[in-house]
RNA sequence: GGCCGAGUGGCGGAAUGGCAGACGCAGUGGACUCAAAAUCCACCGAUCGCAAGAUCAUGUGGGUUCGACUCCCUCCUCGGCCACCA
């Protein structure tokens, strides 16, 4: 008998496989020969690779999902089961910058070792469906998804705060973030406001929060993403600045206005039923006008004082520029759409906006002329470039403010934009109204855009002092390091609306800017958070719901429960209670109920509210590795989508990697200059590349047909094989790519590019594998266990059974270096009976019956820990085997360990592949038991058991307990009050 | 702090309302062997008992039930995710 050397037959099939194309997908499965359609599509995690080669973590769950392949494919499935590399991103790049090797040689390296390593685990995928991301053939088509969501309007533009280290001069990840400092060299972290893309996920968040409910997912995910995704239901509710200082607006008309045209009239009318005075002078050379000359007009004919804030809409921004650079001081300036480049467009004529801005400001007058400055920028103006916003901010220290205009630039007949800008009215979201009366201050985040409008004179160096002190900290400082609560006075108020009381207006980071309105109303006797506050700060406390009475029901339940009276609060000076209950000092309200009033206040006070947790996807990096953004900006035409046709967008290679403060591909003259795809003229491509979660959001796509130079893949492909229908892997992606992965399938839908909602109907997760000390695997603890020395040793099916016998998939669970020992004897005794050689029998016996309904239904739910329970305990228990029972032990065993079994098989003179055997059907007539254990309890402990026919009545089960000698010794003397009767099961006797 | 998951022999685990510890590892004893390895057989939660059997035992304490590892409540411990989300 020749002994069983797995190194030599893995080997052998391996390469016999790979010959006959044993696992090639099936093409168009179905449709061809005209059968029903019946494909399944089994995904795992495409791996990120690295130096580091494979982890023993890997190959679970790809085990998992082979198994579950295997077996589809033997019960007549067309399976789609493929392999790729997810290879941009920033280890690799790192290592660039450390070794100077150029990523795409490194990447190649690793590309070319994980398929090795994996491959010597004899999975069954389509090694010629294999991608990689950083394919120019496959980001192409990255690029391609990033120009629909453009066209559709879901990737846009915007400024936004991002970690940055001014040392390594780089952007970087949340994740590079330790403790505030930067992880590679220690520099404390800053917050930088950079022009950053978005792709519009909130869009979405009420589909991807809903279709959660409909996918077969584990529960724990999906709380998760409904976690992430944090929907709340509440009111918006406006707050009056209480602004003595404001009495009149002065409104400035631009180049061909008049006081009669656009929304002036409205906006006029709309302040003067506010009770504040209007002034909006028609200016003398309308058609050419001259800043100086309309400075002048202005000067002599409107009131400007300390209380007046001046409204400059476009060329009358100019206007008030000139108006402050003369020394007149205004409580405020708000401009909107206000050009500051050279030229602008007059009609469909560029041309010299005025001399006015060669002339040039004194911007450092200005700002001392005014309190506050707003710049609203209109998102949709065809007449001044966007860019003129950013340039008029940086000017004068101030944000700008994007808006939609109801018409470009501002032009409409209404433009609620503006009227908000000037009344700023602080809008707070909340979900508890009912808590309204008791709401005694307002708190502001450092960074919202009425800081500087509210801070009065006295105050302003306390609040420009914190806003910076804010803006330092990073997001995790700002959360959960400080646990303290720090915050500072405007000196400003604002009014309650329910209370009509003046309440004063602080500002605080404990508030989040991307939260909500970035405002809230602080209702210290009911929120903890404000209840902190109002302790430091001694601001008044006003308690306004009083908790719920204990119903003293519970005397009759004794000892009561711990903890039942323990939720009330005794006192308010040292707590608060923030639960609901009944109202007071709440004027009508009194008395009603927290639920029941809600919907009311909100109507009275406010408006309802859906808000989400959930932000926009910031898909921008500062980056190498990655696929170029293809967008090019040209200075007439602004921002323009690289046509499909000059796709890819390719990453230059004359670069070098040290990080400097832009994307290194900045630095590249080949990549950055370009022409304009509309005007022809010199123009610049982004310089940022997109974050490496895009990639991997619509790769399993691309599987259904990754050789495809036209499109990203052919659409009858993709209806063929999507929805995913079982998808394997880690939980630690349980949000991100998940959640990006449904976002960019719910988009293409809304695009009509696929017809379905949700990409994977079922999800099944890995756990972790740890090291034999119970801890996480990591170099540092040199608890990593090697796969390839494992295979080495052990062999491969004997590791592929090892690391699905060590427990439930989805448990994390330590590596036992003794444990593959009992799987590789295992196999020793399925290789004696396979050279065995056994004799035929008349038939397959009951037992093998057996096994083929448990191994099946253990492979259906993923149990495959106790199927392979089941192979030893048949072989344990079954010491010679028939030919027949032989063979379909063999087929049934052949998705778990597919090269033993391909060997015994082909031992036993089949010259076919035992992996195309049909699986194995049972008969359930025949494995029904015909006798069946019954268990004698009484009082519900066991006293007895024998074997019964199935089927036997209660009677007699009865009379054959009560005859047992143990029997009879328990229910000497007692009386039988009830018997409970589980046929084929057991009997219970209940006696006294 | 919030949400979720888990706690069973020396170890990994099995049993989701009906004989707790399947299967494997480790361990003990035996067979084979000059010996060892491999293999095979037996034992393998604790206590009492010659045995039959009994009692205790699934993190803690309670509850529901004829019967609870399993369902409900309290607490403890560990793990994961989120974390000042108004």
């Amino acid at each position: 008998m020749e002994l069983y050397d797995h190194q030599k037959i893995e080997k052998k099939w391996q390469k016999a496989w790979e010959k006959d194309g044993l696992y090639k997908t099936p093409d168009l499965p179905g449709r061809q020969a005209g059968k029903p359609k019946k494909k399944k599509y089994i995904l795992d995690m495409f791996p990120y690779i690295s130096g580091a080669g494979l982890h023993v973590g890997h190959p679970e769950g790809y085990t998992a999902t082979d198994i579950y392949s295997r077996f589809l494919r033997m019960q007549g499935y067309d399976v789609l089961h493929p392999i790729g590399w997810d290879a941009f991103g920033l280890p690799t790049e790192n290592f660039a910058i450390k070794s100077g090797i150029p990523p795409q040689e490194s990447v190649k390296k690793y590309a070319d070792r994980f398929e090795e390593q994996i491959r010597s685990f004899g999975f069954s995928y389509d090694w010629d469906r294999l991608i990689n991301t950083s394919d120019p053939k496959y980001y192409r088509w990255t690029q391609w998804l990033f120009l629909q969501l453009y066209k559709h309007g879901l990737a846009y533009k915007k400024e936004a705060y991002v970690n940055w280290c001014p040392k390594d001069q780089t952007v970087l990840a949340n994740e590079q973030v330790v403790d505030g400092c930067c992880e590679r060299c220690g520099t404390k972290v800053e917050q930088k406001l950079l022009n950053q893309w978005f792709f519009k996920i909130t869009d979405y968040a009420d589909r991807l929060l809903a279709d959660l409910d409909g996918l077969d997912w584990p529960e724990p995910i999906k709380a998760m993403q409904r976690n992430w995704i944090g929907k709340s239901e509440g009111a918006e509710i406006e707050f009056e600045i209480s602004d003595s200082k404001v009495k009149r607006f002065v409104i400035l008309h631009g180049k061909h206005g008049t006081s009669k045209l656009n929304f002036i009239p409205w906006l006029k009318s709309s302040l003067e039923k506010q009770g504040y005075e209007v002034q909006a002078p028609d200016m003398p050379g309308t058609e050419e006008p001259n800043d100086l000359e309309q400075a002048d007009f202005v000067q002599k004919n409107c009131k400007l004082d300390k209380n007046t804030v001046i409204l400059g809409h476009s060329f009358g921004g100019i206007v008030a520029l000139r108006l402050l650079e003369r020394g007149i001081g205004v409580h405020g300036v708000v401009f909107a759409a206000t050009p500051m480049s050279s030229t602008f467009l007059d009609g469909k004529v560029r041309r010299t906006v005025a001399e006015a801005i060669n002339r040039g400001f004194d911007f450092e007058k200005i700002k001392r002329q005014t309190d506050y400055v707003k710049i609203l920028v209109d998102s949709t103006d065809t007449v001044v470039r966007l860019q003129d916003g950013d340039i008029l901010a940086d000017k004068l220290n101030s944000l700008k403010q994007l808006f939609a205009g109801t018409v470009p630039h501002f032009c409409g007949k209404e433009e609620p934009a503006l009227l908000e800008a000037l009344t700023s009215k602080i809008k707070v979201f909340t979900t508890r109204v009912d808590t309204l009366f008791g709401a005694t201050y307002l708190v502001l985040a450092p960074e919202h855009p009425l800081v500087d409008q509210i801070t009065t004179a006295d105050q302003k160096n306390y609040v420009i002092n914190y806003v910076i002190k804010s803006k330092e900290k990073t997001e995790l400082q700002r959360t959960a390091l400080e646990k303290e609560k720090t915050g500072v006075f405007t000196g400003g108020f604002a009014i309650n609306p329910a209370t009509k009381e003046k309440i004063p207006v602080w500002i605080a980071d404990y508030v989040l800017m991307g939260y909500g309105t970035g405002a809230i109303m602080a209702v210290p006797a009911h929120d903890e958070r404000d209840f902190e506050f109002a302790k430091k700060y001694k601001l008044p406390i006003r308690q306004v719901i009083e908790p719920p009475k204990v119903i003293n029901a519970l005397t009759d339940i004794s000892p009561a429960p711990d903890g039942i009276f323990g939720v009330l609060p005794t006192d308010l000076e040292s707590d608060c209670w923030i639960g609901d209950g009944t109202l007071i000092n709440s004027g009508d309200y009194d008395g009603h109920k927290s639920e029941k009033v809600r919907m009311q206040m909100t109507k009275e006070f406010g408006q309802l509210k859906i808000q989400y947790k959930l932000r926009d996807w910031l898909v921008s990096r500062q980056r190498y590795w990655g696929a170029p953004i293809p967008i090019i900006y040209c200075d007439d035409c602004g921002k323009q989508a690289v046509p499909e046709k000059d796709l890819p967008v390719l990453l230059p290679t004359d670069v070098d990697f040290l990080p400097t403060g832009e994307s290194p591909i900045a630095r590249s003259k080949s990549f950055h200059q370009v022409k304009c795809p509309n005007c022809g003229q010199a123009a610049r491509r982004d310089s940022d590349t997109m974050d490496t979660f895009v990639d991997s959001a619509w790769y399993f796509y691309r599987f259904t047909d990754p050789h495809n130079d036209k499109q990203w893949a052919d659409k009858k492909q993709i209806k063929q094989w999507l929805p995913v229908d079982v998808y394997v892997g880690g939980a630690e992606h349980a949000v991100l790519h998940l959640l990006y992965a449904r976002f960019i399938t719910k988009a293409f839908r809304d695009f009509k590019l696929i017809d379905f909602e949700e990409p994977f109907s079922k999800l099944r997760n890995q756990g972790l594998i740890l090291g034999p000390d119970g801890e996480k695997m990591s170099k540092s603890r040199g608890n990593v266990i090697n796969p390839d020395e494992v295979i080495a040793e052990w062999g491969a099916d004997a590791f592929r059974l090892y690391e699905m016998f060590m427990g439930p998939l989805e448990d994390s669970k330590p590596w036992n270096t003794t444990g593959i020992v009992g799987l590789s004897r295992f196999l020793e005794k399925v290789w004696r009976h396979g050279t065995r050689h056994p004799e035929l029998d008349s038939g397959s016996s009951i037992k093998i019956h057996k096994l083929i309904k448990k191994i099946g239904s253990d492979i259906e739910f993923f149990k495959f820990n106790t199927g392979i329970a089941a192979f030893m305990q048949f072989l344990n228990e079954n010491k010679s085997l028939s030919k027949q029972d032989l063979e379909v032990f063999l087929v049934l065993l052949a998705p778990f360990a597919p090269h033993i079994t391909e060997e015994l098989w082909h031992n036993f003179g089949h010259k076919d592949s035992i992996h195309q055997q049909p699986w194995p059907k049972f008969d359930e007539k025949l494995i029904e038991d015909k006798n069946v254990t019954i268990v004698v309890q009484i009082l519900g402990r066991v006293r007895a058991s024998f074997e019964l026919p199935a089927g036997t009545s209660q009677q007699a089960v009865k009379d054959k307990a009560i005859s047992n000698a143990n029997v009879k010794k328990y229910l000497d003397g007692k009386q039988i009050i009830k018997e409970i009767f589980v046929p084929d099961k057991l009997i219970n006797f209940v006696v006294k």
